[in-house]
DNA sequence: TTGTGTGCAAAAGCTTTGCATGTTG
DNA sequence: CAACATGCAAAGCTTTTGCACACAA
C-alpha cells in the first residue's frame, strides 16, 4: 500500500504531539489546544521562520492565538527539544522544527539571506573532545557559515529577516 | 631588552590603528578622534563586551561619545575584520577583538553565561569543503557549544547579560 | 474549584534613524 | 566650504511582563 508524503507528514505530526503531550505531563503543564495547534502549524512548515511569522499565519487561518503564547510556547518546545532556535547573526530569533530530521547546520548568505543545510560528522568530534579538555556537558551546538552564494538572482543586499530560500526567489 | 606585556598591547593597538587608518583612507571615510578612540578602548578591553558596555565605560572615563557612534563604529571595525561580533544565543550582540589574537571559537555555559574559547583544526577543514560542496565563497563562521560548566560557583541561573567570565565570579 | 495559561496592551531592551551641529579633507 | 560624522533624542523592532479573564485538571 502506497504511503503518500502527506500521510507521512500526517503520522509524524502525531508522533510529536505524543511527545510534547508526554512532556507536558511529566511536568504538570497543561495541554492547551493553542500549544497544540502552534506545534502543528510548526510541523507543517518548512524552513525556518520567526515568532512574529508564525503569529501572523496562525492569525491569517483565523486561529485566536496571541504572541505572548506563541513566545511561551516556542521556549517550550524548544525546551523539549522538538523544535530549535537560532540566531543568524541577526537580533531576530529564527526557528526550525527538530524531530524526525537529521541534525544539520547552517551556510548562511551574507547577500541575499539565504540558508543551505549541511552535515558533517566532525563537528559531533569536536563536540565529545572539547566538552573532555574543557570539562563541560555539552548539549547542543551552533556552526553556521557566512559567505556569499552564486546564485544568480543573490540581490547581494541583507534582506531584512533572514530568510528561507523558497519565500526569496 | 625586556618588552614588557603593557609594551606589547601599546605595539598591537598602534598596528590596529595603522590599518584602520589604512581602510578608512581607502574607503574614503573620516579619520575622526571618536572612530580611535572607540577603537582603542576595545584593544584595552579583554573578553567579550556588548555595545552598552562599551559606550558606558567610555562615559565613567569622561570621554565624549554617542550610542550612535559607538554603533557605527564598531560595524565598521567589523567590516574591516578588526572586531568579531557574535550572537551567543540572545538578542544582544557580544563583541571581541580581532586582530593579533588566534581565530577560536566558543564554548557557553548555558547556566551561568561564562564563555570559554578553544581551537579545532577541523572547523577549517569542514569550512573548506562545505564551501566547494554547497558553492559558497566562506567568509567567516561561528561555532558555539552550549552545555554546563562544572565551575563550583555556576549559578545555574541564566544571567541577563551573557558576560564574560571575570565579571562574573 | 483552583490556579495555571491566555489575550491584550503596555513596557522593556537593543539598535537604528532624523536632524541640527560640528569637523574633516 | 562642502560633505560627512557626531550627538541627542525619538522611533523601530523583537521580546517580555502585568493583569483580568478563561479554562484544564
Amino acid at each position: 500500500m502506497k504511503v503518500t508524503t502527506t500521510e507521512k507528514l500526517e503520522q509524524l505530526i502525531e508522533e510529536v504531539k505524543s511527545i510534547f503531550s508526554l512532556h507536558l505531563e511529566k511536568n504538570a503543564l497543561r495541554k492547551t489546544p493553542e500549544r497544540f495547534a502552534i506545534l502543528e502549524e510548526i510541523y507543517n512548515r518548512t524552513d525556518h521562520f520567526d515568532a512574529e511569522a508564525l503569529y501572523i499565519h496562525m492569525k491569517n487561518q483565523n486561529y485566536r492565538v496571541s504572541r505572548a503564547t506563541v513566545y511561551n510556547t516556542l521556549e517550550l518546545l524548544v525546551s523539549c527539544d522538538l523544535v530549535i532556535k537560532h540566531q543568524f547573526g541577526k537580533n531576530l530569533a529564527q526557528y526550525e522544527k527538530a524531530y524526525g530530521f537529521k541534525q544539520h547546520d547552517h551556510m548562511v548568505c551574507i547577500d541575499c539571506g539565504s540558508v543551505l543545510e549541511f552535515c558533517d560528522p566532525r563537528i559531533q568530534q569536536i563536540k565529545t573532545m572539547m566538552g573532555e579538555i574543557l570539562n563541560f556537558e555539552v548539549k547542543h551546538h551552533a556552526l553556521n557559515l557566512y559567505g556569499k552564494c552564486k546564485r544568480e538572482n543573490c540581490d547581494n543586499k541583507q534582506l531584512k529577516n533572514i530568510g528561507v530560500a523558497t519565500t526569496m526567489a
